[in-house]
DNA sequence: TGTTGACCTCAATCTGGCTTGAAGTTGCAC
DNA sequence: GTGCAACTTCAAGCCAGATTGAGGTCAACA
């Protein structure tokens, strides 16, 4: 159980001491304590924060990823709640497939307008169908 | 080519007329002219629309997005940037895939704390490792 | 035993992505 | 031709997610 400081975490995480601050006033993360008033962190926070850095790329805000982490550091136990997000990441992993497809598409495609371009056509029909969001 | 009105692509878009109006303030779409003082758009804008959510869910922001379209309308033709672009989804995608199965193992997994699970430290680890975002 | 550089707090500020509101204009049904 | 709902512009406001800056503290090294 070694403990890190702020910069190290920094640097490991990728994140700037501000960010991991702003997180720790969230009460995503904790500080494992501090000497003297510097902040001394467990290592498991960087699993934490990659966690957290994924759930953000996801889409999720910070507080919607506070929820999932309830309990006193635990994750929660409302495994329905999870299974739903997780569900949610694998509609937004396909979303993407069809963005990639669409990108690799276009950097191959020899038509000079992509409206004229029947395959762009359907997948943006395709993606019309998928990305209905809020 | 049919002309649909602001509301019309606000409804088959699922974005409000703010926003259609935003969008095109930061030239990321266009309306095809107006009757009277009201946007006409041409309906090829609903594909746009549907590549520039699909772009923000991947993630990107809306000036990356306008980088994306340059040429007055056309995509540009920059394959390389294109290719680069689609890189960039594919890596998203292999981060959310991680993020899915972790939900999903959190979900399943007796561990009382998940600090303590292997096959999540080992996900963990893994993501960490493609986690690293500016 | 300084001193100094990395930390600390807390409030203010910034950026991105819109939304809202006030005040004005107009297509269209009657 | 009149009314009015649906548009228009433009500036200000709002929220999330941080970052910055001023002013203060302290661990560790020379």
């Amino acid at each position: 159980m070694k403990s890190l400081d702020i910069s190290e975490v920094s640097q490991r995480s990728g994140l700037k001491p501000s960010a991991l601050r702003y997180y720790e006033d969230l009460g995503l993360i904790q500080s494992d304590g501090r000497k003297g008033l510097r902040r001394q962190y467990d290592d498991t926070v960087l699993e934490r924060l990659a966690l957290i850095s994924l759930g953000r790329s996801a889409g999720f805000s910070l507080k919607e990823i506070h929820s999932i982490f309830q309990n006193e550091g635990r994750f929660e136990l409302d495994r329905d709640r999870l299974r739903a997000q997780a569900r949610m990441v694998e509609q937004q992993i396909r979303r993407l497939r069809i963005l990639a497809r669409a990108l690799n598409h276009v950097s191959d495609c020899p038509a000079p307008q992509h409206a004229e371009c029947p395959t762009f056509r359907k997948m943006m029909q395709k993606a019309l169908g998928q990305s209905v969001r809020p």
